[in-house]
DNA sequence: CTCCTTAATGAAAATGATTTCCATTTCTAA
DNA sequence: TTAGAAATGGAAATCATTTTCATTAAGGAG
Protein backbone atom coordinates (compact mmCIF):
# COMPACT_ATOMS: atom_id res chain seq x y z
CA UNK A 1 0.00 0.00 0.00
CA UNK A 2 1.36 3.22 -1.15
CA UNK A 3 2.34 6.21 1.25
CA UNK A 4 -1.14 8.35 1.06
CA UNK A 5 0.55 12.22 -0.11
CA UNK A 6 4.16 11.51 -0.81
CA UNK A 7 3.96 15.13 -2.42
CA UNK A 8 2.63 16.46 0.74
CA UNK A 9 6.15 16.59 2.39
CA UNK A 10 7.24 19.40 -0.08
CA UNK A 11 10.60 20.16 -1.75
CA UNK A 12 12.77 20.67 1.38
CA UNK A 13 12.74 17.27 2.45
CA UNK A 14 15.67 16.47 0.49
CA UNK A 15 17.49 19.47 1.80
CA UNK A 16 16.89 18.34 4.87
CA UNK A 17 18.00 14.96 5.25
CA UNK A 18 20.45 15.96 2.83
CA UNK A 19 22.43 17.56 5.77
CA UNK A 20 21.63 15.76 8.57
CA UNK A 21 18.69 17.00 9.60
CA UNK A 22 15.35 15.09 10.26
CA UNK A 23 12.71 16.89 8.91
CA UNK A 24 10.09 16.42 11.95
CA UNK A 25 5.92 17.29 11.90
CA UNK A 26 7.01 20.38 14.29
CA UNK A 27 9.65 21.89 11.88
CA UNK A 28 7.15 21.10 8.36
CA UNK A 29 4.77 23.07 9.71
CA UNK A 30 6.76 25.90 10.99
CA UNK A 31 8.13 25.92 7.00
CA UNK A 32 4.48 25.90 5.91
CA UNK A 33 3.58 29.03 7.97
CA UNK A 34 7.19 30.66 6.91
CA UNK A 35 6.39 30.12 2.99
CA UNK A 36 2.83 31.15 3.27
CA UNK A 37 3.04 33.95 5.08
CA UNK A 38 4.39 37.83 3.18
CA UNK A 39 6.41 39.90 6.01
CA UNK A 40 8.85 40.00 8.64
CA UNK A 41 8.08 37.12 11.94
CA UNK A 42 9.41 37.46 15.18
CA UNK A 43 9.73 34.00 16.19
CA UNK A 44 6.59 34.96 18.37
CA UNK A 45 4.55 35.70 15.88
CA UNK A 46 5.84 32.13 14.59
CA UNK A 47 4.75 30.44 17.40
CA UNK A 48 1.41 32.23 17.38
CA UNK A 49 0.71 30.78 13.70
CA UNK A 50 2.10 27.34 14.32
CA UNK A 51 0.56 27.24 18.29
CA UNK A 52 -3.32 26.31 16.66
CA UNK A 53 -1.74 23.40 14.11
CA UNK A 54 0.45 22.22 16.70
CA UNK A 55 -0.55 23.12 19.74
CA UNK A 56 2.30 21.29 21.87
CA UNK A 57 5.15 23.10 20.31
CA UNK A 58 7.75 24.93 22.20
CA UNK A 59 8.73 28.34 21.80
CA UNK A 60 12.15 27.22 22.13
CA UNK A 61 12.24 24.61 19.62
CA UNK A 62 10.59 27.26 17.35
CA UNK A 63 14.19 29.31 17.95
CA UNK A 64 15.94 26.20 17.06
CA UNK A 65 14.38 25.43 14.07
CA UNK A 66 14.52 29.36 12.91
CA UNK A 67 18.41 28.74 13.66
CA UNK A 68 18.74 25.87 11.52
CA UNK A 69 16.86 26.85 8.63
CA UNK A 70 18.84 30.44 8.63
CA UNK A 71 22.06 27.95 8.84
CA UNK A 72 20.97 26.03 5.83
CA UNK A 73 20.14 29.50 4.01
CA UNK A 74 15.67 28.72 3.39
CA UNK A 75 15.31 31.49 5.86
CA UNK A 76 16.56 35.12 6.54
CA UNK A 77 17.26 36.49 9.61
CA UNK A 78 16.74 40.29 9.80
CA UNK A 79 17.19 42.70 12.40
CA UNK A 80 14.98 46.01 11.92
CA UNK A 81 16.59 47.31 15.87
CA UNK A 82 13.30 46.86 17.17
CA UNK A 83 14.83 44.22 19.69
CA UNK A 84 13.74 41.25 18.30
CA UNK A 85 15.02 38.94 15.39
CA UNK A 86 12.36 38.79 12.19
CA UNK A 87 12.68 35.78 9.81
CA UNK A 88 11.48 35.77 6.39
CA UNK A 89 10.91 33.08 4.01
CA UNK A 90 14.31 32.92 1.45
CA UNK A 91 11.69 31.71 -1.96
CA UNK A 92 11.84 28.27 -3.35
CA UNK A 93 14.67 26.39 -4.58
CA UNK A 94 14.27 28.76 -7.58
CA UNK A 95 16.28 30.96 -5.59
CA UNK A 96 15.95 34.24 -3.87
CA UNK A 97 14.48 37.25 -4.72
CA UNK A 98 17.30 39.69 -3.58
CA UNK A 99 16.05 42.56 -1.66
CA UNK A 100 16.41 45.19 0.65
CA UNK A 101 14.17 46.90 3.12
CA UNK A 102 12.78 50.20 3.98
CA UNK A 103 11.81 50.95 8.29
CA UNK A 104 9.40 53.21 9.64
CA UNK A 105 11.69 54.00 12.69
CA UNK A 106 7.92 55.32 14.14
CA UNK A 107 5.52 52.76 13.35
CA UNK A 108 7.90 50.01 12.38
CA UNK A 109 6.10 49.13 9.32
CA UNK A 110 8.85 47.85 7.08
CA UNK A 111 8.55 47.69 3.23
CA UNK A 112 10.91 45.92 0.67
CA UNK A 113 12.11 47.12 -2.20
CA UNK A 114 14.23 45.91 -5.30
CA UNK A 115 13.83 48.95 -7.33
CA UNK A 116 17.47 50.28 -6.96
CA UNK A 117 18.78 46.40 -6.58
CA UNK A 118 20.55 46.28 -9.99
CA UNK A 119 22.88 49.43 -9.30
CA UNK A 120 22.78 48.13 -5.73
CA UNK A 121 24.09 44.67 -6.73
CA UNK A 122 26.77 46.53 -9.49
CA UNK A 123 27.90 48.18 -6.36
CA UNK A 124 28.17 45.49 -3.85
CA UNK A 125 29.60 43.38 -6.35
CA UNK A 126 32.50 46.30 -6.81
CA UNK A 127 33.09 47.11 -3.29
CA UNK A 128 32.67 43.37 -2.30
CA UNK A 129 36.03 42.51 -4.34
CA UNK A 130 37.79 45.80 -3.45
CA UNK A 131 37.16 46.11 0.13
CA UNK A 132 38.22 42.27 0.01
CA UNK A 133 41.42 42.83 -1.62
CA UNK A 134 41.91 45.95 0.39
CA UNK A 135 41.42 44.65 3.66
CA UNK A 136 41.84 41.16 3.20
CA UNK A 137 38.32 40.03 3.99
CA UNK A 138 36.38 37.31 2.52
CA UNK A 139 32.90 38.47 2.40
CA UNK A 140 29.87 36.47 2.33
CA UNK A 141 27.12 39.24 3.38
CA UNK A 142 25.64 42.16 3.97
CA UNK A 143 23.17 44.44 5.06
CA UNK A 144 21.56 47.80 3.60
CA UNK A 145 18.22 48.99 4.54
CA UNK A 146 16.77 52.62 4.77
CA UNK A 147 15.37 54.37 8.17
CA UNK A 148 12.89 57.28 8.08
CA UNK A 149 9.73 57.85 8.23
CA UNK A 150 6.10 56.23 5.97
CA UNK A 151 3.81 58.48 4.29
CA UNK A 152 1.08 57.64 7.83
CA UNK A 153 3.72 58.04 10.43
CA UNK A 154 5.14 61.47 8.44
CA UNK A 155 1.48 63.24 8.06
CA UNK A 156 0.29 62.23 11.49
CA UNK A 157 1.59 65.38 13.52
CA UNK B 1 39.20 87.22 38.43
CA UNK B 2 38.36 85.63 35.34
CA UNK B 3 37.38 81.87 35.14
CA UNK B 4 40.83 79.53 35.33
CA UNK B 5 39.66 77.80 31.50
CA UNK B 6 36.90 78.34 29.86
CA UNK B 7 38.17 76.35 26.95
CA UNK B 8 38.03 73.36 29.62
CA UNK B 9 34.36 72.93 28.84
CA UNK B 10 34.73 72.10 25.29
CA UNK B 11 33.02 72.64 22.26
CA UNK B 12 30.03 70.56 23.15
CA UNK B 13 28.91 73.08 26.07
CA UNK B 14 26.96 75.06 23.58
CA UNK B 15 25.17 71.95 22.01
CA UNK B 16 24.21 71.10 25.38
CA UNK B 17 22.81 74.00 26.92
CA UNK B 18 21.12 74.75 23.68
CA UNK B 19 19.11 71.70 23.72
CA UNK B 20 17.90 72.41 27.25
CA UNK B 21 20.70 69.18 28.36
CA UNK B 22 22.67 70.27 31.88
CA UNK B 23 26.59 69.74 30.96
CA UNK B 24 27.16 67.42 34.27
CA UNK B 25 30.53 65.81 35.52
CA UNK B 26 29.90 62.59 34.09
CA UNK B 27 28.38 63.76 30.89
CA UNK B 28 31.87 65.39 30.29
CA UNK B 29 34.10 62.35 31.06
CA UNK B 30 32.31 60.27 28.39
CA UNK B 31 31.95 62.52 26.04
CA UNK B 32 36.04 63.03 26.95
CA UNK B 33 36.87 59.31 26.37
CA UNK B 34 34.52 58.83 23.83
CA UNK B 35 36.24 61.80 21.98
CA UNK B 36 39.93 60.27 22.10
CA UNK B 37 38.95 56.84 21.12
CA UNK B 38 39.09 54.89 18.56
CA UNK B 39 36.62 52.21 17.55
CA UNK B 40 33.22 50.83 18.09
CA UNK B 41 32.83 51.09 21.77
CA UNK B 42 29.83 48.86 24.46
CA UNK B 43 28.27 50.69 26.83
CA UNK B 44 30.29 48.29 29.38
CA UNK B 45 33.86 48.99 27.44
CA UNK B 46 32.80 53.17 27.92
CA UNK B 47 31.89 52.32 31.51
CA UNK B 48 35.25 50.23 32.06
CA UNK B 49 37.82 53.85 30.87
CA UNK B 50 35.08 56.26 32.63
CA UNK B 51 35.40 54.53 36.01
CA UNK B 52 38.90 55.24 36.98
CA UNK B 53 38.34 58.86 36.31
CA UNK B 54 35.13 58.75 38.03
CA UNK B 55 34.45 56.12 40.00
CA UNK B 56 31.09 56.42 41.19
CA UNK B 57 29.49 56.98 37.80
CA UNK B 58 27.37 53.82 36.88
CA UNK B 59 26.04 52.24 34.01
CA UNK B 60 22.76 53.76 34.04
CA UNK B 61 24.00 56.91 33.54
CA UNK B 62 26.68 55.63 30.84
CA UNK B 63 22.97 54.21 28.88
CA UNK B 64 21.19 57.64 29.75
CA UNK B 65 24.22 59.70 28.38
CA UNK B 66 24.98 57.38 25.24
CA UNK B 67 20.95 58.19 24.44
CA UNK B 68 21.18 62.09 25.08
CA UNK B 69 24.39 61.77 22.45
CA UNK B 70 22.61 59.53 20.01
CA UNK B 71 19.78 61.89 20.01
CA UNK B 72 21.66 65.01 19.59
CA UNK B 73 23.96 63.16 16.51
CA UNK B 74 26.97 63.53 18.68
CA UNK B 75 27.19 59.71 19.19
CA UNK B 76 26.63 56.73 16.78
CA UNK B 77 24.66 53.73 17.85
CA UNK B 78 25.79 51.01 15.73
CA UNK B 79 24.85 47.52 15.63
CA UNK B 80 26.99 44.45 14.74
CA UNK B 81 25.45 41.79 15.39
CA UNK B 82 26.92 40.89 18.35
CA UNK B 83 23.86 41.36 20.65
CA UNK B 84 25.66 44.71 22.31
CA UNK B 85 25.31 48.19 20.78
CA UNK B 86 28.38 49.67 20.10
CA UNK B 87 29.05 53.41 20.09
CA UNK B 88 31.23 55.87 18.04
CA UNK B 89 32.23 59.49 18.45
CA UNK B 90 30.40 61.42 15.22
CA UNK B 91 33.36 63.86 14.83
CA UNK B 92 33.65 67.51 15.89
CA UNK B 93 31.56 70.44 15.04
CA UNK B 94 33.26 70.55 11.75
CA UNK B 95 31.06 67.29 10.63
CA UNK B 96 31.48 63.39 10.39
CA UNK B 97 33.79 61.60 8.57
CA UNK B 98 30.59 59.60 6.99
CA UNK B 99 31.88 55.98 6.57
CA UNK B 100 30.50 52.11 6.87
CA UNK B 101 31.74 48.94 8.30
CA UNK B 102 33.18 45.80 7.80
CA UNK B 103 32.79 42.88 10.43
CA UNK B 104 33.98 39.69 10.75
CA UNK B 105 31.77 37.07 11.64
CA UNK B 106 34.16 35.26 13.40
CA UNK B 107 36.06 38.01 15.88
CA UNK B 108 34.00 40.96 15.29
CA UNK B 109 36.64 42.63 14.31
CA UNK B 110 35.11 45.75 12.47
CA UNK B 111 36.85 48.22 9.61
CA UNK B 112 36.04 51.75 8.84
CA UNK B 113 36.03 52.22 4.99
CA UNK B 114 35.27 55.09 2.87
CA UNK B 115 36.80 53.51 -0.21
CA UNK B 116 33.57 53.08 -2.47
CA UNK B 117 31.73 55.98 -0.53
CA UNK B 118 31.97 57.91 -3.62
CA UNK B 119 29.84 55.58 -5.83
CA UNK B 120 27.80 54.61 -2.91
CA UNK B 121 26.91 57.87 -1.56
CA UNK B 122 25.57 58.48 -4.99
CA UNK B 123 23.36 55.43 -4.94
CA UNK B 124 22.20 56.43 -1.88
CA UNK B 125 21.48 59.74 -3.07
CA UNK B 126 19.39 58.28 -6.22
CA UNK B 127 17.90 55.45 -3.91
CA UNK B 128 16.81 57.66 -1.14
CA UNK B 129 15.28 60.11 -3.66
CA UNK B 130 13.30 57.19 -5.71
CA UNK B 131 12.55 55.02 -2.88
CA UNK B 132 11.32 57.86 -0.80
CA UNK B 133 8.91 59.01 -3.72
CA UNK B 134 7.75 55.69 -4.36
CA UNK B 135 6.82 54.38 -1.16
CA UNK B 136 6.20 57.55 0.03
CA UNK B 137 9.03 57.69 3.21
CA UNK B 138 10.92 60.15 4.40
CA UNK B 139 14.35 58.67 4.66
CA UNK B 140 16.29 59.87 6.84
CA UNK B 141 19.06 57.68 7.95
CA UNK B 142 20.67 54.33 6.61
CA UNK B 143 22.93 51.49 7.18
CA UNK B 144 25.47 49.41 4.77
CA UNK B 145 27.53 46.75 6.52
CA UNK B 146 29.65 44.07 5.05
CA UNK B 147 29.86 40.86 6.86
CA UNK B 148 32.88 38.36 6.20
CA UNK B 149 35.81 36.88 7.43
CA UNK B 150 38.86 38.84 8.29
CA UNK B 151 42.50 37.54 6.94
CA UNK B 152 43.32 36.09 10.67
CA UNK B 153 39.74 34.33 10.87
CA UNK B 154 39.58 33.16 7.22
CA UNK B 155 43.72 31.65 7.61
CA UNK B 156 43.05 29.91 10.68
CA UNK B 157 41.58 27.31 9.54
C1' DC C 1 26.02 84.10 47.00
C1' DT C 2 21.67 81.59 48.41
C1' DC C 3 17.40 79.37 47.20
C1' DC C 4 14.47 76.77 44.51
C1' DT C 5 12.98 74.02 40.79
C1' DT C 6 13.92 70.32 38.14
C1' DA C 7 17.11 67.51 35.61
C1' DA C 8 20.41 64.05 36.60
C1' DT C 9 22.15 60.25 39.15
C1' DG C 10 23.05 55.54 41.08
C1' DA C 11 21.64 51.24 43.17
C1' DA C 12 18.60 47.80 42.88
C1' DA C 13 14.93 45.55 40.69
C1' DA C 14 12.49 44.61 36.48
C1' DT C 15 12.27 43.42 31.55
C1' DG C 16 12.27 40.54 27.80
C1' DA C 17 14.30 38.17 23.95
C1' DT C 18 17.07 34.32 23.46
C1' DT C 19 19.76 30.36 25.31
C1' DT C 20 20.85 26.62 28.17
C1' DC C 21 19.71 22.44 30.85
C1' DC C 22 18.00 18.13 31.19
C1' DA C 23 14.84 14.51 31.36
C1' DT C 24 11.81 12.44 27.88
C1' DT C 25 10.32 11.30 23.24
C1' DT C 26 10.96 10.30 18.39
C1' DC C 27 13.71 8.93 14.33
C1' DT C 28 16.50 5.94 11.74
C1' DA C 29 19.49 2.74 10.29
C1' DA C 30 20.94 -1.90 10.98
C1' DT D 1 13.11 -4.86 17.42
C1' DT D 2 16.65 -2.17 19.18
C1' DA D 3 20.35 0.89 20.38
C1' DG D 4 22.23 5.39 19.42
C1' DA D 5 21.48 9.99 17.85
C1' DA D 6 18.65 13.84 17.20
C1' DA D 7 14.81 16.55 18.56
C1' DT D 8 11.68 18.36 21.94
C1' DG D 9 9.44 21.16 25.64
C1' DG D 10 9.28 23.26 30.07
C1' DA D 11 11.77 25.52 33.42
C1' DA D 12 15.61 28.06 34.67
C1' DA D 13 19.40 30.89 33.32
C1' DT D 14 21.50 34.76 30.61
C1' DC D 15 22.42 39.24 29.95
C1' DA D 16 22.02 43.80 27.71
C1' DT D 17 19.10 47.42 28.56
C1' DT D 18 15.32 49.83 31.03
C1' DT D 19 12.59 51.23 34.88
C1' DT D 20 11.88 52.78 39.58
C1' DC D 21 12.66 55.68 43.20
C1' DA D 22 14.94 58.08 46.71
C1' DT D 23 18.85 61.36 46.70
C1' DT D 24 21.96 64.82 44.68
C1' DA D 25 23.43 68.63 42.14
C1' DA D 26 22.91 72.07 37.91
C1' DG D 27 21.95 76.64 37.11
C1' DG D 28 18.60 80.48 36.77
C1' DA D 29 16.17 83.92 39.75
C1' DG D 30 16.56 87.07 43.19
MN1 LIG E 1 11.79 41.47 3.17
MN1 LIG F 1 33.18 53.22 12.46
ZN1 LIG G 1 5.37 54.49 10.12
ZN1 LIG H 1 38.10 37.88 12.32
Amino acid sequence: MPKRNCQGQGWWHGKFRGCGYRLTAGREVILDILSKSQGHLSAEDIYMKVHPKYPNIGLTTIYRTLDVLSNLGMVYKLDFGDGRARYEFAEGPKGAHHHHHLVCTDCNRVVDYADFINEEIELLRQTEKGLGAKYNFKITDHVIQFYGLCGKCSTKK
